[in-house]
DNA sequence: GTCGTACTTCGATATTCGTCGAACATCGAA
DNA sequence: TTCGATGTTCGACGAATATCGAAGTACGAC
């Protein structure tokens, strides 16, 4: 289907477990720091390189949109995400910045513009 | 088995996806918010008074063991847990903090000592 | 209207995960 | 040494999940 305006979540509906389940799994979390290291706020979907098929990419932006985690707007046709951090900010404060600050083996190296050099050199 | 002693991880390889992982699962949420909440620093394995089979209790341990997320010391037959919540501090910091203070449905309702009534109240 | 693009949903599959009871291993006590 | 207590591991099971390709749906362009 066309990206039909999708349900968010109020996040004071979503539980804590439910956030933490999206974040851990290393597709999402690379979706979820791609996301913090723009300057754009939004990312085009289609713009969203990843080595998965477009109906898993599908999938996973949707456990992270029913997560409170990501926002998507419809324009025409196509469809644009972006973090809701700060509204997670608010619902569980500390939890998004320091998922985004620590260091590990996820990295970010999706293409196609967006990715901030200076981030990903720290 | 007896509780032989048990590896435990050495915190820089343990990744963040691990940690979430065992953390995005009610019962484990539960034990480590649990383990926070007491005043003696330790739990006799014993004590942990779940609804679920001890063999599931022990699972649960193992994974949250190897997530890091906490200690298992021996004593003679006996088995006693500690969060290493200092460690993971310094591993993640702020993660296991922001978890622990967030408000949602995971309730710590353990009877047989240990929990504390003025963090149960708040 | 017809076509193409852009996502989403469906159906199928393989894997992982939570759960249990039973069997096992280790220790202390009798 | 035999017994009971304490955890752990094993094997099995159903449920949930990550994945894909195919089919479907909505929109813009022609």
């Amino acid at each position: 289907m066309a990206p039909r305006e999708h349900p968010h979540p109020d996040l004071h509906e979503v539980e804590l477990v439910t956030v933490l389940a999206a974040l851990a799994e290393p597709t999402r979390l690379r979706i979820v720091r791609m996301l913090a290291a723009m300057e754009e706020r939004e990312r085009a979907w289609k713009d969203i390189d990843l080595p998965i098929a477009r109906s898993t990419l599908s999938h996973h932006l949707k456990i992270l949109r029913n997560a409170g985690l990501l926002w998507s707007r419809t324009e025409g046709t196509r469809c644009f995400v972006s973090l809701r951090d700060k509204e997670m900010e608010g619902r569980f404060p500390g939890l998004l910045e320091c998922v985004l600050a620590c260091q590990d083996s996820v990295d970010v190296p999706m293409a196609k513009g967006g990715v901030r050099e200076d981030r990903a050199a720290s």
